[in-house]
DNA sequence: CAACTAATCAATAGACTAATTGAACAGGGT
DNA sequence: ACCCTGTTCAATTAGTCTATTGATTAGTTG
C-alpha cells in the first residue's frame, strides 16, 4: 500500500527530533538553555566548541525546532522553544540513566563519588525558605545565568570565583549550592571546596530547571 | 581541563539513547511494543522489514537499554525496558508535532483529514463505562495486541477484517474504536468505515498506551 | 537424531552523514 | 567606514547507516 510510504515519512519526522539530540554537544547545548537564553558565543564557551561549529550544532537544533533565536543588537540569543524540550531532555536522561550502567560509571567519573552526601530535596528546601530558616542559597552558575533567573534570595558565586570569595560566606549558616542540574558538576565541586574550608554545605537535588519545572519559585530579581 | 573528556564521555552517552530513536523504523517498532511484547517476526510484518533488518533496529535498541527481550520456546519476545521508554516517545512526539510543521502536514497525509471529528476524550469514555452508558468499544488493532492487553469490555476486530465482519455489531449504539496511538491509522480507518455503514462511530482520542499511562483499566480477559 | 523454525550474526555494498575548520559574508552598532 | 557577532560556504576527513545475503545458533518436534 502507498500508506507504507507516507507512515514512514511522518515516522522519520519524529527521527529527525530525536537526531537533533543524538550529539552529546547538542544535549550540552540543551543543557545549558535551560537555564536561560544565552548568545553564541557564550554557548560556544561552555560546550569548548568554536564559534562556527557551534552555530551549525544550534542550527540542527533550531531545525529540528527545538531552539528558536532573538536578535539584541549584535548578538542572536538562543533559547528552547518550549518547555516541553526541557522535558524531553529530562526523560531521556532518565531513560538514559536507569537502563544504561555506563551513564553511572561516567557520572561517577565526572561528578566525583556521587553522593557521598544526600543532597538536598527541593520540597524540603522550599519548605525552609518558607519558614524563614537559616540557610544559604548559593547559584555556583555562570552570572549570566543567574541573572536570567535564580531561586529566591541565592548568592550568585559562579564555581570559578569561590575559592577567592569564601570570606564572603557567614560561617553559621548552612550552604545549600545548586547549579544546572543532576549532570552538573559545578554544585558538587562547590560543595567539596566548601565543606574543605570548614562549611557546612550539601547539595539541592537537581539544578535550577527542575526547580522551576515543579512550579516552585523563581526569581529574577 | 580532563573534566571536559569526562563530560563529553557522559553527555555522549545520553546521546547514544537519543540516536536509538533516531530511525523512523525504530521509533515505529516502539509504537508498536508500547502495545504489548511481541516476537521478531511479528515486528518484521508491523514495520515492513526483513526478519534479519528488524533484529538488527531492535539489537540497537536494546543496546540503547530501551528495550528487553524474553525466549518463550523458539521465538524471542521484544518489550519496552521500562514505561518511561514510552513516556520518552510520548514527549518527543509532541516536540516534534508541536514544533514542526511538517509533521503536522504528514500526519494529515497518512491518517487522512485528521479530526474531521472530534475524537472522543479517555475521560469521557472512562466516564461512559463506568456509568454503564450503552457504547461499544471496538479495538481495531491486531488480535495480538489485543490479547496482551485492551480498554475493558472492548471487541477485538482487526481493520482488516472490520469490513466483512459489519453483521457483527448492532446499529444501536455508538462505537468508539481505537487502537495503537495518535499516529497510527487503523482507528481512522474503521471510523470511516464505520461511518460509511451508517454506524454512529468515533475515534477515541490515543490509544491503548495513552489509556494505561493515564492509569485508566486495562483488561487482560 | 534429523529436520525444522525463529532469530541472530557476520560481512558487505553503497549511499550518505557528520563534525570540524577557516575564510568569506551579512547585519547591526558606533 | 569600521568593528563585532554570527552565519554560511567549501572542503576535508572520517565515519555511520541501512538493508541484504548467507551462514549459524538455540530451541522444538517428529
Amino acid at each position: 500500500m502507498a500508506d507504507r510510504a507516507a507512515k514512514s515519512a511522518l515516522f522519520d519526522e519524529f527521527a529527525r527530533a530525536a537526531k537533533a539530540l543524538a550529539s552529546g554537544r547538542r544535549i550540552e547545548l540543551v543543557d545549558v538553555l535551560a537555564n536561560g537564553e544565552r548568545p553564541v558565543e557564550a554557548l560556544a564557551g561552555e560546550v569548548g566548541l568554536s564559534v562556527a561549529n557551534t552555530s551549525q550544532h544550534l542550527q540542527v537544533l533550531r531545525q529540528a525546532g527545538l531552539v528558536t533565536t532573538r536578535r539584541q543588537g549584535t548578538s542572536v540569543h538562543y533559547r528552547l522553544a518550549a518547555p516541553e524540550v526541557f522535558e524531553l531532555w529530562r526523560v531521556l536522561r532518565t531513560v538514559a540513566a536507569s537502563r544504561l550502567a555506563e551513564v553511572e560509571r561516567l557520572a561517577a567519573t565526572y561528578l566525583g563519588a556521587r553522593d557521598e552526601l544526600e543532597p538536598v530535596t527541593r520540597q524540603e528546601l522550599a519548605r525552609r525558605l518558607r519558614d524563614g530558616d537559616s540557610v544559604l542559597v548559593l547559584d555556583a552558575r555562570p552570572a549570566a545565568e543567574h541573572a536570567a533567573g535564580h531561586l529566591p534570595g541565592a548568592v550568585s558565586i559562579p564555581i570559578g570565583e569561590l575559592r577567592r570569595r569564601l570570606a564572603e560566606l557567614p560561617g553559621d549558616r548552612e550552604v545549600v549550592a545548586y547549579c544546572r542540574g543532576p549532570y552538573c558538576a559545578f554544585a558538587h565541586k562547590a560543595v567539596a571546596e566548601l565543606r574543605e574550608a570548614g562549611f557546612q554545605a550539601r547539595r539541592l537535588e537537581g539544578g535550577l530547571p527542575e526547580w522551576a519545572a515543579a512550579g516552585l519559585a523563581v526569581s529574577h530579581a
